[in-house]
RNA sequence: GCCGCUGUAGCUCAGUGGUAGAGCGCAUCCUUGGUAAGGCUGAGGUCGUGGGUUCAAAUCCCACCAGCGGCUCCA
């Protein structure tokens, strides 16, 4: 028997009048327009009362026995178009989770800021004149709005923008802090710089410059500079500057002229610029780096207990690309008795007795070497031919192509293996940026080797016998096997396995000073400069001799100066724009805030004209969300240790920063560490990628794709192209303004209002998944909410229809069922599932309404916490209606009674032969001969048995039974 | 070429050895003062293909096919 419920605690000011349906529709029904004014009712009241804002440790209303749980999102960069349905995606997802949370009993941390320096607004001013700065405010303002309409609980007072000068401020200073810092290989991890200048002035370090630099000559590294305060002062602050951790190098660069500035190489792909696709040039240029190498181990190491998809994890370390070998010097002979050592790498010092050949890089220094001093056998002309054109070939140009090509060099090497000469080539497959630019060419066993050895007829010497050789052997076996024609005047490594064969050669190389065991990484050091306006000044200047000096913190921030136009600099060679800005580039020491200990403050001097990456504040933003407004430090250190320990618990981002974005956050969490700026090493602990939202379009038979405004439906699922008519194929592919296939997220709220679209994107599919956008499918969830809107509320009064009444046994078990599964699946991060399992006990809520006249309010207020993180507005609404007290968003997460997840029977399928001949009801935890009885009991298995001999009865209690006959 | 992921109803996806499921779509009927709607009922599946293991395979193993993503002369 149900008791009509009391009438709402506060009623709806006005009856919703017409909804985008019909006029005739209930003024109550759950429409877009009643969503539309209940979502704004909500979001205000929860701006208003300040309902997510969390406070940081010591502040008020901070409650330290609650488990904090720091989720965050990757910040978006707040493109003039407004954001698109895939940015939602992964902050709805973000969002339950926290919401969740929340009522479960944590401190939520859950910040959103803005990733605002780049190209395209700078872009926009130099077709427009209009300063960057407003075109980024503008787009930032309306990506709040768009944000702030879906309710999602971000804590709006911690946000924070990287063109802000209060946070680029920071990101200078920590500029500096790596500048000022070295890495100590002994240790393991950086320390400051000046501890490196003291242990030089004390002879505890030895003079000399870091052998690990990428910048400095081998020469130079080979050089023995004695003792330290014996040296003069610019060779000192070479040695310096050679360990630092922020660098000037001069490196072959990816210069991009129709962008006019620098590339990093995840910012380059197949040649072109990753954004605008133009080609990309590569240039000599002096730069910015970061000694990122130097963390190469680190990195690793480190990785390795994150809970970060084991993809990404995988794509991190080859990108890292770590591999043990030997490097290994072999003597070439020049024109006369001329000597030079060529040193190569290999991860195959075993097969040091099939080097039958050597190649050297086109760019590699031996080159230089022959040329000028030749060998008998030397053509000079057809080696600098051939380098020039492979020097001149771009990297789309090298990879076109595979074919081997390469000139001999017409000098030998020494074998020192076998003491026998072989010949030195030159050849384009041999890189530069990799190992030591040279290899000793063992075609035997490595297939580019084997293809070049072909193509110009050289030697092949097979000395790794395959233990098992397949029925078709390849040409080359590049596996692990036994050493063969391996001995040597004073080394034998026959018949060893590979692994001891290249730890005896290994042993015999350091023994006799030809070589030592070297680790070598993929990894490279990271470019930091761009040509650009909008990004952060460097705080560095230069005297007149060329020397760098940091800007003090007490100076920063330097603040970006004005300009008159922002055209990049017409130039064959790469110039920063900010040259243009004379007054502020030409400055003195004092002024520019140098400490005047490093330099006196009337020194005239020059400001860094490069301007940081995309990347720089995007390094640390998470950190900043911790302690945003803080004016004396990056971080406050009681902040960073409480929310920042384990790293953030959940970072919820697109897999396309595999390597960028999260390699580099880990480099600067990592160094900032050590420096004793941070408690925590690694910043993200757990990291999960949403997948792409893609939509549809359509194809031609060439793979182009066409937009869909230019396609029609000739017939039943048959497409053509309008304007020629010939047969496209619908394919689903990433939205795109040129493929017309771009779904705005504020119409679809528009019509449906915010909870619908949240429950629409999580119901797509797993969040990993990559999924098509449809449309149609929208009304789904809508529908969804309007029958459990309808479950608990009178569509014609408004007021809530619940009953006192006890829930029948089924719907209770169903609902501390739904209570365990939809929590399991928040955790689990399977948000799809989760609304299945609300929409099934909507169903069972349903028919009881159906039979007993309303709905158990002890199941309606439990359904309701369970909706919430899904759908926040219409869950605040049904809360109130229900009469509680405070916030659905504040109130406790349910809890399921286990007991009630025991069924009493279960229903087991009896299989005779392994095909199901009946269903039988047996009560839960029946053993094996209960069950087995009762199924033998049952007509219809008695029927497909046949009176034929049972050989077998298989039961799984439970479960199932299969009957096995003669 | 290498690595990874995916392949289940028309569509999008759950289901990790033991009864093939959901939402949308589709069909039938009901309601016609809830109607760009609600409800009832239903149809629809060689679980990519082939082999193997097992009493039993969508699920485990092997091979192959297709699609998607990433890497790509890394010595």
């Amino acid at each position: 028997m149900s008791t009509p419920s009391t009438p709402p605690a506060t009623p709806p000011a006005t009856p919703p009048t017409a909804t985008t349906a019909t006029d005739d529709a209930p003024p109550f029904r759950y429409t877009a327009k009643l969503a539309g004014e209940l979502e704004g009712k909500w979001q205000a009241r929860w701006a208003a009362d300040e309902t997510f804002r969390v406070p940081n440790p010591g502040q008020p209303g901070f409650d330290a026995s609650r488990p904090k749980f720091y989720c965050l999102d990757m910040f978006p960069y707040p493109s003039g178009a407004g954001l698109h349905v895939g940015h939602p995606e992964g902050y709805t997802a973000t969002d339950i989770i926290c919401r969740y949370k929340r009522m479960a009993g944590f401190n939520v941390l859950h910040p959103m800021g803005w990733d605002a320096f780049g190209l395209p607004a700078e872009q926009y001013a130099i077709a427009t004149g209009v300063h960057p700065s407003i075109t980024t405010k503008d787009a930032i303002n309306n990506f709040r709005r768009q944000l702030q309409r879906f309710g999602f609980c971000y804590d709006w007072s911690r946000e924070v923008g990287t063109i802000d000068p209060g946070y680029y401020k920071w990101t200078q200073w920590a500029f500096v802090k790596l500048y000022d810092a070295w890495f100590d290989a002994a240790a393991g991890k950086a320390r400051p710089i000046s501890e490196l200048a003291a242990a030089f002035e004390a002879g505890q370090h030895p003079a000399r410059f870091n052998p690990q630099a990428a910048e400095i000559s081998d020469t130079d590294k080979a050089r023995e500079l004695g003792v330290w305060s014996t040296l003069d002062a610019a060779t000192r602050r070479g040695v310096i500057n050679s360990y630092r951790l922020a660098y000037q190098g001069t490196t072959t660069v990816n210069w991009c002229p129709k962008l006019g500035t620098v590339l990093a190489n995840d910012e380059v792909i197949d040649g072109r610029s990753e954004r605008g696709g133009h080609p990309v040039l590569r240039k000599p240029l002096k730069q910015w780096m970061f000694r990122i190498t130097a963390y190469a181990q680190r990195l690793l190491d480190q990785l390795e207990p994150l809970a970060w998809p084991e993809s990404t994890k995988t794509i991190q370390r080859e990108w890292i690309g770590k591999s043990e070998g030997a490097e290994i010097e072999f003597r070439v002979g020049l024109s006369g008795q001329t000597q030079v050592a060529l040193t190569v790498f290999t991860t195959r010092p075993d097969t040091i007795f099939g080097a039958t050949y050597m190649v050297v890089a086109p760019e590699h220094p031996l080159v230089e070497a022959v040329l000028a001093s030749p060998g008998a056998r030397t053509d000079a002309a057809k080696v600098i031919a051939y380098v020039r054109e492979a020097r001149n070939a771009s990297d789309v140009e090298r990879q076109e192509s595979k074919e081997k090509t390469g000139v001999d060099l017409g000098v030998d090497a020494i074998n020192p293996a076998t003491g026998k000469p072989i010949p030195v080539w030159v050849a384009d497959y041999v890189l530069m940026g990799y190992g030591t630019g040279a290899i000793m060419a063992v075609p035997a066993h490595d297939e580019r080797d084997y293809e070049f050895a072909k193509a110009f007829v050289l030697p092949v010497v097979e000395v790794v016998r395959d233990p098992a050789p397949p029925a078709k052997p390849p040409a080359c076996f590049a596996g692990d096997g036994l050493a063969m024609n391996s001995v040597g005047p004073d080394l034998d490594i026959n018949t060893l396995p590979t692994q001891q064969a290249k730890a005896k050669v290994i042993d015999w190389l350091a023994q006799t000073g030809r070589g030592k065991r070297r680790i070598n990484y993929k990894l490279r050091d990271w470019t930091f400069s761009r040509q650009r306006y909008w990004g952060e000044p460097f705080p560095i200047v230069f005297d007149e001799a060329g020397n760098h000096y940091p800007v003090s913190p007490a100076a920063l921030p330097v603040l970006l100066p004005q300009l008159a136009d922002y055209a990049p600099i017409e130039s064959d060679d790469p110039q920063p724009l900010l040259a243009k800005a004379g007054p502020w580039v030409r400055t003195t020491a004092g002024e520019a805030g140098v400490d005047p200990v490093l330099l006196a403050p009337s020194t005239p001097v020059t400001r860094e004209c490069n301007t940081m990456p995309g990347s720089a504040g995007s390094s640390w933003y998470f950190l900043r969300f911790c302690d945003p407004a803080n004016s004396a430090a990056m971080i406050d250190p009681q902040a960073e240790r409480y929310w920042m320990a384990g790293g953030v618990d959940l970072y919820l981002g697109g897999a396309e920063h595999a390597v960028g974005h999260l390699l580099y956050s880990r480099f600067w969490t990592s160094a900032l560490a050590d420096l004793g700026v941070l408690s925590t090493a690694e910043p993200f602990g757990k990291l999960f990628h949403q997948g792409m939202i893609t939509s549809s379009a359509y194809q031609r038979a060439d793979k182009t794709i066409i937009a869909t405004d230019l396609v029609h439906e000739a017939s039943e699922g048959r497409f053509v192209e309008r304007a020629t008519g010939e047969t496209v194929t619908p394919i689903v592919t990433k939205m795109s303004k040129r493929f017309k296939n771009v779904v705005n997220p504020d119409e679809v709220m528009e019509q449906f209002g915010a909870d619908t679209f949240r429950l629409y994107e999580m119901a797509m599919g797993p969040l990993e998944a990559s999924k098509p956008w449809n449309t149609k499918d929208i009304i789904g969830p809508f529908r969804f909410l309007q029958r459990l809107w309808r479950s608990c509320v009178d569509e014609a009064t408004g007021t809530l229809r619940v009953g006192e009444q006890p829930p029948t046994e089924a719907l209770s078990r169903l609902l501390h069922k739904t209570i365990a599964g939809v929590t399991a699946d928040i955790n689990a991060i399977a948000l799809h599932t989760g609304i299945s399992k609300l929409i099934e006990l909507n169903n069972e809520l349903t028919r009881e309404v159906a039979s007993a006249g309303a709905a158990p309010r002890a199941v309606v207020e439990v359904m309701v916490r369970l909706l919430a993180p899904y759908a926040p507005h219409m869950a605040e609404e049904l809360w109130q209606k229900l009469n509680q007290r405070g916030l659905i968003a504040d109130a406790p997460w349910p809890i399921h009674d286990p007991a009630m997840l025991v069924e009493s029977t279960v229903e087991v399928p009896v299989q005779v032969l392994g095909k199901i001949k009946a269903r039988i009801n047996v009560p839960a935890g029946a053993d094996a001969a209960t069950t087995e009885a009762m199924a033998l009991a049952e007509p219809a298995v008695r029927a497909a048995i046949a009176g034929k001999p049972i050989k077998k009865v298989i039961v799984v209690p439970g479960k199932m039974v299969n009957i096995l006959t003669g």
